[in-house]
DNA sequence: TTGTAAGCGTTATCAT
DNA sequence: ATGATAACGCTTACAA
């Protein structure tokens, strides 16, 4: 495949007479080089077809203008939209990106982890894995004096910069907007309990309940129902219950929602007015079931750009290692069909 | 951030009263080098906490463990799908991928491309965008000696591997299936006629059409309807026709058939009785709507591992400049309610 | 088995 | 404004 050696700047200094480092200098935009070389420099490049490589300027710099992501799944919609986010600004500033899926695994995220460091990228981006255990990996990302921004799923014990949802609030505000839609007893498929924002829904769905003096009944929440087959059997199991649920809460993803509805139309009940539903992620898919979904706008892209932007902003160029920054994007509940009674 | 210099082979080479390239051949895993250096070395690089520095390696090595992907975009199903798969077999092979979005800009698909070849990737992995150009950008790739693999969406003109899904046939087959449903006047929603991928898709259309004695109506076909606004658009114009069709096929996306099948709701048309749809990519929502739409898988995770298994099995160690592959993954047709009158 | 030294392509520092 | 030279961290002939 190869055919020849690549061009380098010693082949355009030769074909001048003038100095390699009078090259890299016209190249780079240096001041200190007179207009006309610059120009024959330019010229020459093009000539033998010349393309810098990054791989040695990164060497000689100690840095190489990437940035790592690492996330449990690159085809999750929520997390391509997080990256495009963040492709969409790191291109703008003349970054690469390099990612990493974990597969939900805690031991291929180690794996990623260590190979972006090798990789010397100046900043790591992690939503971490479902079976995330130990976060030695993202220390030592910090030893290494690498950037480290966590988003999403982040590890609780940590102190780094992240950018996370408002999620304790918004579900709140969704169990509270079942309640006033007359629902009473509201049941939770909720997902593992090791995430804290899984963690978070659940604690508003209970401060909604607490809230409006509703009692919180056990048997109502569902561990692990993050599929759309966990989902219908969860449900299914809900409403066999002696005295079954008037709505779902489905915190986990509008799939396990999906299965919600699944399992309600199997038992000819009639959603909204038997059952009511509220999923979570805003799938372009629950704009379409019949009934539509209400759901949570997590504004995953918005949040792939607030990561960039918090590090090209507030990151890169502090010397300081100073206090770590929080953001947090809003998410909105959006209403729909399958919580609207009237 | 950074605190202090990054330990390096030359900083456990001391430690041990050794030579630094004792312990390069130790952490390679070297023949020549006795059980106890290797045992001292793995211990003291594990004490000082070393990461061994890719960029120098690679510098040195004269390739990066890297392939590099260009498409429209990370966060459109199918090719986030086609990205997991290259991942998945990337990550066991120890490879690195890097991503770029060429938002369908013909300017930022050159970008990056640049950007690849300077990052000095091994293999470059690329769809077009739409407003596709010219392919020097793609030639240059070829001209420094790295290896270039085309999916899906193909320069006509350059001979490369690539990797594609077999458009024509599997339209036809989808276009003959309506015809055989009884569907007499089948509308196409086509998309932009610069692209491969869209030209066959018409022709396969156009040799179902032949193949049943079935007339070719110019104003049947509608031009660039490829998103689900433009595709209710354009069905809305197709069934205000005063011969309006009976079917349509969405060739584009199951976006536009999407679309479709909002335009028969609006006029209160039933599907499939007074209107046949079939759309293309078996996006996740399309065993989601009601009726479910009839639709053509692409496989496209399936596509990604083909492409990582081209490169690692056929093309990385072979010298010579051998004859270029292309590998052709078989859609399948996926009927389902939105066409089927019986 | 280990040490020596050159070199990957670039940039930074010094001198001119 | 330009040239000479060392250095970034690692690998690999070659020598010992």
């Amino acid at each position: 495949m190869k055919n020849k050696k690549p061009t380098t700047i010693y082949d355009i200094a030769k074909k001048l007479n003038i100095n390699a480092s009078s090259v890299s200098r016209a190249l780079a935009n240096n001041i200190n080089v007179s207009e006309k070389t610059k120009r024959l420099v330019l010229k020459t490049a093009k000539e033998l077809n010349y393309k810098p490589n990054s791989i040695a300027s990164n060497l000689r710099k100690g840095n190489n203008q990437t940035i790592g992501i690492v996330v449990p799944h690159i085809n999750q919609n929520y997390f391509s939209n997080v990256i495009a986010g963040i492709e969409e600004i790191a291109y703008q500033k003349g970054y690469n990106i390099i990612i990493c899926q974990s597969n939900e695994s805690y031991q291929k995220e180690v794996k990623s982890i260590n190979a972006l460091i090798n990789q010397q990228v100046n900043c790591i981006v992690i939503s971490t894995s479902a079976d995330f255990d130990k976060d030695d990996h993202l220390q030592t990302v910090l030893d290494h004096g690498i950037n480290l921004i966590q988003f999403d799923r982040v590890a609780p014990n940590l102190e780094t910069h992240k950018v996370l949802n408002d999620t304790e609030q918004v579900s709140m505000e969704a169990v509270s907007h079942l309640i006033e839609q007359g629902y009473k007893r509201i049941a939770l498929l909720e997902g593992p309990q090791n995430l804290s924002i899984f963690r978070e829904r659940k604690a508003g769905y209970i401060a909604a309940l607490k809230k409006h003096n509703l009692p919180i009944v056990k048997e109502l929440i569902k561990e692990n129902a993050w599929t759309k087959e966990l989902g219908e059997k969860a449900t299914g199991a809900l409403l066999d219950l002696p005295n079954p649920p008037d709505a779902i809460f489905a915190s986990t993803s509008d799939f396990a929602a999906l299965g919600a509805l699944n399992a309600a139309k199997r038992r000819t009940l009639n959603v909204p007015q038997q059952l009511g539903i509220c999923g979570y992620s805003n799938e372009s898919f629950t704009e379409i079931t019949n009934p539509t979904l209400t759901t949570i706008d997590q504004f995953s892209t918005k949040m792939g750009k607030a990561i960039a932007d918090l590090y090209f902003e507030e990151i890169k160029d502090k010397l300081t290692t100073g206090p770590k920054k929080t953001i947090n994007i809003r998410p909105e509940l959006i209403k729909r069909a399958s919580s609207q009674k009237v």
